[in-house]
DNA sequence: CTAAGTGCAAAACTTTTGCAGGCGA
DNA sequence: TCGCCTGCAAAAGTTTTGCACTTAG
């Protein structure tokens, strides 16, 4: 499990101020099994311990940590964006089409494509999502 | 190239009325090279020849027509959502994220992922895109 | 002390929807 | 003629922005 103190840190190195809302929001990625969540889904969990803090900060924040690199962007079909940290191991999804549930899946296509295929594009990231009927909605 | 009048076909099939909007959401897909276009994109091509179109009927019928199979619409990591024709060759994109430009790429991940990886899960759909910057950008 | 950060409200942007009138079959 | 379709306008959903106040360092 990730800590908390070596994101701190980061944000520290980079002098950007350590404000409780982030500090919150940082939390609220350490404590869940839900890998990624969208803004509002962070901001509902983060209001139950902080009352005050806004939509409005959680999404300048979570953008700030995308641009540190903290952050991944994932983009799972629907029209929020969700997001999850990227030191947790790179993946990629099986998004059910019924339910929104999403499940990991270790497997990357980026290992099997070859450099031809690519020239001399320089490759930054990639999305792979795979959508369809999870085994329980299959029933 | 494809026809227009195997897709009116199509739509008289299954008792939807050919309009002159329709016809022209339809053209504006066989005459262009880009292959895939936000709905705002192919409103403001429409617009030049047919004045009185509204945004609403272009997001309508790209609706229909991506009900009715005859288009298949694109996650380009963007916030709009773009469609292509589905009678178009399967593939994926290269994005460059400084000028915006997608090239295809003819190379796709499914071939290569075994069953086991899946597990019980059916699949309908998959997207797969990549990031980074094309070789005009890189300079 | 002061620049960066926050909350509020309003705006921006994409997409959807209700409704009354228009038009294809 | 009749019901589907369209345009208009308004709403909905997500994300961004301007501004004045607050606060971390």
């Amino acid at each position: 499990m990730q800590e908390l103190q070596p994101l701190i840190q980061q944000l520290k190195e980079k002098g950007i101020k350590v404000t409780p809302q982030r500090q919150a929001i940082l939390s609220s990625f350490l404590g869940t099994t839900n890998k990624h969540r969208s803004a509002e889904d962070i901001h509902l969990e983060i209001v139950k311990s902080f009352p005050t803090i806004s939509l409005d900060t959680v999404y300048r924040n979570l953008g700030m940590l995308r641009d540190l690199g903290i952050l991944r962007e994932l983009n799972l079909g629907e029209r929020r964006v969700h997001y999850e940290l990227t030191s947790h191991s790179h993946h990629h999804h099986l998004i059910c089409t019924r339910c929104g549930d999403a499940q990991e899946i270790q497997y990357c296509p980026l290992q099997f494509l070859e450099q031809d295929k690519v020239n001399k594009f320089k490759i930054q990231s990639h999305s792979f999502e795979i959508f369809g009927l999870c085994e329980k909605c299959t029933k």
